[in-house]
DNA sequence: CGCATTTTTGACAGCTATCAAAGACCGTGG
DNA sequence: CCACGGTCTTTGATAGCTGTCAAAAATGCG
């Protein structure tokens, strides 16, 4: 699946045969991960980038009464740390939200791939730029939009970035974030996330069940989410 | 007060005089900005990036109600929209939040620098990693922290920020944000800002008044933060 | 000195959190 | 194939932090 890293890129820009069969050349190995598993803890040095092939990862913090905010979900096609190659140890933890299958970039190899291609690295601070924006937009979520609106817009987001993937089958995509993990991204409880989720599936805009996301009304539901997916950049030009 | 920008480079990596000097023979001119101008508009392109020198800038969008949301603070040192160089155009809005001045630097002078200094293309890669790791820190306190150790978090931060810069007096700096401003960055109304001010004072923590903020406990007011400032990356090393 | 902006106050509303417990669901093992 | 234990989801009652609305007081700039 580390096609859907190739769809990522190519969506905003040429990637040459060359440069794809050099970026492929960088993975040493692949590893899986079980759900719930800390794959990079806050402060670790980081010598290596994991690039997500199955299952979901998110970025993570904590603080001392034990509450946790997840401040990006990573999916398939994704790095998960590449800001680690030029910041060398991590802000945050990086943790399973599933069980996961990851290629293994060492930054060593990174290095002379990007003297190489200049191109990609352009190409690769764009992804790191990318996910600043989305950090952004969940600033704005945060901030300014209410329970409901601030759901509806995380469903909007990863359906446009799992269709980018090729991950998305119709209308519905596998969601595997439980209601706990699901509040951990939206800055509230369990409880309350429970409690508009029924609103969502009242309204008729989605459905959610067994790890399984659909969107029953696309435009309705990205209109009470106020979503426009400008900050996903989804424009193929020269980076 | 380009002297700032150097000072946070520094701050991170060894920044040679050659590149020293090529970074500062990319600066085209110099412009002036009153205070509460939209500097960029969102989804504009970008053919320049503005690296400040007096005054504070802020990333900020909008909803459709009027409701601002601030991403983030640029004060003087910083690139506000050296994002723009990878992504062609923003996905925010750039505006003053004081009075500014701020060099600016042609997009066509950064490929060649970085070209020329590769390492200088991994610093500012890093610099614009930094700016996602601000953009996580205040997803964290939007998300769990509450008014008080959210505003306190946000004093803590430019404290240290301000002082790589050289621009902190004592244990006080300026700070040209209004309440209004100040609600638009930690996601409350102007009126609760007030409030938490008024608890931040009445707890001794610290003085605000005329566009100085004075901190009375720092070490109090971290422990409330919860500030850490690991994810500003005060370490000097190769990037 | 005077108007506009910003800060401050008060009363009240409401969204979201808290706490506790019941019900569903699911993978595991017999 | 079914029982079992744990996790996840759902529900209900209540609390409280923060928002809303309006107006007075203070501040600051021209």
């Amino acid at each position: 699946m580390i096609e859907a890293h190739f769809k990522k890129l190519r969506a905003r820009d040429e990637i040459s045969s060359a440069e794809e069969a050099a970026i492929r050349a960088t993975v040493a190995e692949e590893r899986e991960y079980r759900d719930n598993f800390t794959v990079a803890r806050r402060g670790a040095e980081l010598s290596e980038s994991t690039l997500l092939l199955e299952g979901w990862m998110g970025r993570s913090k904590i603080l001392s009464d034990g509450q946790r905010q997840i401040s990006e979900i990573s999916v398939p096609g994704d790095f998960t740390d590449l800001h680690g190659f030029t910041l060398k140890r991590l802000d945050h933890d990086v943790v399973t939200l599933s069980r996961c299958r990851a290629a293994i970039v060492p930054h060593d190899r990174i290095r002379p791939l990007l003297d190489r291609f200049p191109h990609l690295a352009r190409v690769y601070w764009m992804m790191t730029n990318m996910d600043a924006a989305i950090h952004r937009e969940w600033t704005l979520s945060l901030g300014r939009r209410a329970a409901l609106g601030r759901m509806a817009h995380l469903f909007c987001e990863l359906f446009v970035r799992l269709k980018v993937a090729g991950l998305v089958d119709g209308q519905s995509y596998q969601c595997p974030l439980s209601q706990q993990e699901l509040s951990e991204c939206l800055g509230l409880t369990a409880v309350h996330v429970n409690r508009t989720l029924q609103e969502l599936r009242r309204r008729g805009l989605i459905e959610f069940q067994s790890r399984r996301l659909t969107i029953l009304d696309l435009p309705l539901l990205q209109s009470i989410a106020e979503f426009d997916a400008d900050y996903l950049y989804l424009e193929k030009r020269p980076r």
